[in-house]
RNA sequence: AGCGGGGUAGAGCAGUUGGUAGCUCGCAAGGCUCAUAACCUUGAGGUCGCAGGUUCAAGUCCUGUCCCCGCACCCA
């Protein structure tokens, strides 16, 4: 009989610049899952790669004074290290400019405006021939003129392409409900449902004229085709789909088992994706996860505080499976998680170096001192025995049917009981006491069989989690045996064999100290030089006299309600009073800014926004995630013109 | 009244179909010495956000209410 197929896949990382650890996390849980799947015997493909296209990296390689190509090879080549030094088992590492990938993403677009699921349309918007501009219909002036310069603009003439959603909106509502597993966690397909289906689809713009780092529309090369199109097709165009010939590794592999996502994209793998594969006329994936972020601390990581972490830092200073254990087990299963090195060494000591690494190490030492570290031969079964053993027996049951649902971090919980029940058992047999005579030397080395094999059975189910760790131990107790039947039933190491010299696996870390030489490395790696926004183009005088900048006094200020952003202001100048909404509540407590001058656009096209008017734009400042409002050194008359 | 999730020991989290409230770390006491000052046992510590209701019985169901978070509209 054929071994049952399984295809995972991570999303594939963005190109733009080196991926820090919580762009890491979601590779390593992927890998748990692809490996745990490979053990219990199934036939597991494992893709991963990079998505290189898109406007930004353009620019970044613009700036870099490199090109596209050049930029997406060198970070490509680092994603790729990344994973490799992480032990990631993936069996497919797709590019979005390999020459396959391009050539059928160029099909199925083609395909799909073929069949009249893609139409060539307008991008919602006004051109403004004598300004070069793009307006959209809410920017225009009264009788559609551009908000520039006041003349008539023309209805759009940049064209794009759509792709009809809602054509598909019954079927992929269907399918949801049909499959109350599709989205995963549940509290997700709700928000997908509530927020964006039943709502109605918006048709998609899929392509674009305004950069040209991407896959051109071959039969109309001005156009890019935009990201989704390119990157989610990734799914299988790596197992050599085309529209044309479909492939091997797709026949066999497609529908995805498991596609393991960021929470943010959450959107476009559960509506535009599986809407594409209809269009395509090809099978759903059965099952889109979108895992957590990992935080760092309560902070969100800069390059100018210094605080972002990457795994190889991490790696360096903890060990390539210390750092795959936090990811795995400190993360909580549908909530964004944290990681911060006090943590992180605190799990360290207790988990691995005094519950794991001091079990084999001890165990191993008692082999070596009383049996001259041949394991003997185990006799007839004592008190404490089947306890041991029903629990090491039990353990790959109960994580079968918690990775059946995507629970790595229990998963792990449940070897730890092992873990912990082995280091129970010595205490109850005391071994050492056992060894003081020659009478009950026999029943020592049952005790010691049963913890090597024991230990045996711990290390195999590791496998998935800590590879380089559970190679580690099997060698170190020289076991032979790995494999997923040897974990089913208690017995399978074989007696007469060596174990190694007790060397610590997890040496205990001195929290303090670490914590320092932390710090000094992260502040040495803070970036001491100021990096600021690029400058604008010149412009002319008379295009900044139309700007009409004023002073206001604000009167009153008060948070805009259901909004996460605007502030509401009412401001006094001269002898009127003026509303002007501006977003910058994160920054700034209205209280203290009522009674302070502002400054403010005051012929800025009024907007609404959350159902109030804006009139004008309120000035500030804003560098690296900080932001002020500009106010006036000294007090003058509200209304007063900047100049 | 936008949609959804959550508020449980000092911290981080579990709590399935309602029936004595659990886990890990931390803390305290004890045990042990094979081991990485590790390991084992026991203990202290919780009005399960708040207020009502259903029930013989509610963290678990219902209503109201207060916070936190995610998503959407939203930084002009």
């Amino acid at each position: 009989m054929d071994k049952e197929k399984f295809y995972i896949t991570t999303a594939i990382a963005y190109t733009s610049k080196t991926p820090h650890i919580g762009n890491t996390y979601e590779i390593v849980l992927t890998d748990a899952i692809a490996r745990h799947n490979r053990f219990i015997g199934k036939d597991v493909y494992f893709l991963t790669g990079t998505d290189e296209h898109g406007q930004k990296i353009q620019e970044i390689a613009e700036e870099q004074g490199i090109t596209p190509q050049e930029h997406v090879d060198k970070i490509a080549g680092e994603i790729r290290n990344i994973a490799d030094m992480l032990n990631i088992s993936y069996d497919g590492f797709i590019r979005t400019t390999d020459e396959h990938h391009v050539k059928t993403v160029q099909k199925i677009f083609k395909k799909l405006y073929d069949q009249g699921d893609i139409y060539k349309g307008e991008y919602e918007g006004w051109y403004c021939t004598p300004c070069e501009s793009f307006w959209t219909k809410t920017q225009l002036k009264e009788g559609n003129c551009c908000p520039d310069c006041g003349r008539p603009v023309q209805k759009t003439k940049e064209e794009a392409y759509f792709f009809k959603m809602s054509k598909y909106q019954k079927q992929l509502e269907q399918y949801i409900e049909d499959h109350p597993d599709f989205i995963q966690p549940e509290s997700r397909k709700n928000e997908m449902l509530n927020n964006f289906i039943k709502p109605g689809l918006q048709d998609l713009c899929v392509s674009r004229t305004s950069f040209t780092w991407g896959i051109p529309v071959d039969f109309d090369p001005k156009h890019v085709i935009y990201v989704w199109i390119d990157a989610l097709s990734n799914y299988i165009t790596a197992l050599g789909y085309s529209v044309d010939e479909k492939g091997e590794l797709y026949k066999k592999y497609w529908p995805a088992d498991v596609h393991v996502i960021g929470k943010d994209i959450l959107r476009f793998h559960t509506i535009y994706w599986p809407i594409m594969l209809m269009a395509l006329g090809e099978p759903l994936p059965k099952k889109i996860f979108g895992h957590p972020w990992m935080l760092f601390g309560e902070e969100k990581m800069s390059k100018s505080r210094g605080n972002v972490i990457y795994a190889q830092d991490l790696v360096r200073h903890f060990g390539v499976d210390a750092v795959r254990y936090y990811m795995l087990h400190e993360m909580p299963f549908a909530q964004d998680g944290t990681i911060t090195y006090e943590v992180f060494i605190s799990r360290y000591n207790s988990d691995l170096a005094n519950t794991l690494g001091n079990l084999v190490t001890r165990t191993v030492a008692m082999v070596n001192k009383y049996f001259d570290g041949i394991v003997p031969e185990p006799a007839d079964e004592g008190e404490f025995d089947a306890d041991l053993k029903s629990v090491a027996v039990g353990a790959i049951s109960a994580i079968e049917k918690k990775m059946d649902q995507l629970r790595v971090a229990d998963s792990l919980d449940e070897i730890w009981k092992v873990v912990n029940r082995a280091n129970k058992y010595i205490d109850e047999t005391t071994p050492w006491i056992l060894a003081k005579s020659e009478d009950t030397k026999q029943r020592l080395g049952t005790v010691l069989y049963n913890l090597i094999e024991s230990i045996r059975i711990i290390a195999t189910l590791l496998s998935s989690y800590m590879p380089e760790t559970s190679k580690k131990i099997l060698d170190e107790i020289g076991a032979d045996e790995s494999s997923y039947e040897s974990v089913k039933s208690f017995g399978s190491y074989k007696p007469g064999s060596k174990v190694g010299n007790a060397d610590v696996l997890f040496a205990r870390i001195d929290t303090e100290k670490k914590l320092e030489e932390l710090e000094a490395e992260m502040a040495a790696n803070a970036e001491p030089e100021v990096e600021i926004a690029p400058y604008k183009d010149y412009i002319e005088f008379d295009e900044w006299e139309k700007l009409d900048i004023r002073v206001g006094k604000v009167l009153e200020c008060e948070p805009v309600k259901k909004s996460k952003k605007l502030l509401r202001f009412t401001l006094e100048v001269g002898n009127e009073k003026r509303q002007i909404l501006s977003g910058i509540s994160q920054y700034h407590k209205p209280e203290e800014l009522i009674g302070k001058n502002v400054v403010f656009i005051a012929n800025l096209k009024p907007r609404k926004m959350m159902g109030l008017e804006s009139c004008g734009m309120i000035l500030s400042a804003e560098h690296d995630g900080k932001l002020t409002a500009l106010t006036t050194i000294n007090d003058i008359q509200s209304g007063a013109e900047v100049v």
